[in-house]
DNA sequence: GTTGACATATTACAGTTGACCGGTAAAAGC
DNA sequence: GCTTTTACCGGTCAACTGTAATATGTCAAC
């Protein structure tokens, strides 16, 4: 046997790398020599991992929903059991916006994912079956919170769930510093608030 | 006098043809060439109405930003006088997520400017500028609303105005297909529903 | 019809890009 | 020792980029 690597690990090495150039500069700038030289190693090796820029774009999208939905994991771990709804609710809503650094840099690469799946087919599905596939997370636990008397039985599931993901709307106000974190809390409460409203 | 050629209305149809480059291929492969192209002009000819392509580039958005502004204001002038806030606040909503072709276009120029914002200091002030001049703008509507007795003097102006905006965090789901049209403004108007809860 | 100002087109240049390829080093099996 | 497989490097090439310099076209005033 040759000389092994663990060939995931370098390759998410060369994701975090992407992810520090595309925002220190912008996924424009991530070219294949740019993220070798932020990574430390030659381009051509960035080549023995990925084929292609386009591959290495893509690879570090989902690497990218992939930690968010880790941190996500993590966070209703440490709620209580079972977990409120609405503190899981919670959770996820502030894991997608750039509140720290860790989901400032997944949250950019999410953007420039959507952004480059407009006119992508490939990237296109990826990112359509990702969202929809989180939405249905989310109106699962609406579902069973109405189930459960937590939210009004008038409310509709399906729209509530549309309303919870607008929320990752704050994220330009928050980036640009058009609001200060803070006021982004109190706005996911506040919504939080509503939906919860006159129940446990 | 030389023939004469009215500058303006020349560089908004470069931006224009900016545009379709940008809806069709990503903000990216927008070069000075390629939307010459577009334009039907030479390139050279984009060069003598923008010296570099990031003049060209920030036009481009400002041009969108503005245009959006304008079918605000004739969304807002068809309505009823004076306008309801409730409908104003749905017209500037409704005008800002990509429901028809004019705002598809506008809405992918914002996105771009907002993630072209976060690394470059330039375009930063002005995306910021902008937006937090139409936040000020929303806030004095539901100010007014609530003086007049629209909306419940227990909601807070500033985070229901952060709220409104998060509307448009349903762009991306509109955009990729994971809820339609209807079902977007089904959410708008839902959440118009819950702030002007029990009132007039 | 000459001039001058401007619009547009052409060409050139220097730089960067992604992709490709040959070569080398190292490790493991034979 | 030899071969095979994997890891990595560095160079090369064609294509494309933004931009500058230059040339040509156009039209109105004098």
């Amino acid at each position: 046997m040759p000389k092994q690597v663990d060939h995931r690990e370098r390759r998410e090495t060369i994701a975090r790398a992407l992810w520090r150039v595309a925002e220190q500069r912008g996924i424009a700038q991530a070219s294949v020599r740019e993220v070798a030289q932020e990574a430390g190693i030659s381009h051509g090796a960035v080549q023995h991992y990925f084929a292609t820029r386009e591959e290495m774009l893509a690879f570090a999208m989902d690497f990218a929903s992939e930690q968010t939905s880790l941190r996500v994991a993590e966070g209703v771990r440490e709620l209580g059991n079972p977990p409120h709804p609405r503190d899981m609710l919670r959770v996820m809503l502030t894991e997608m916006l750039p509140l720290h650094p860790d989901a400032r840099a997944t949250s950019r690469m999410s953007a420039a994912y959507v952004l480059e799946a407009l006119h992508s087919a490939n990237i296109h599905t990826r990112a359509r079956d990702g969202l929809t596939h989180g939405r249905d997370l989310i109106k699962q636990i609406v579902r069973q919170a109405i189930t459960d008397g937590h939210i009004s039985p008038d409310r509709d599931p399906a729209t509530e769930t549309n309303l919870l993901l607008t929320l990752t709307g704050l994220t330009p106000l928050i980036e640009l510093g058009v609001i200060e974190p803070q006021e982004a809390l109190t706005a996911v409460d506040q919504h939080l608030n509503q939906l919860f409203a006159n129940k446990t």
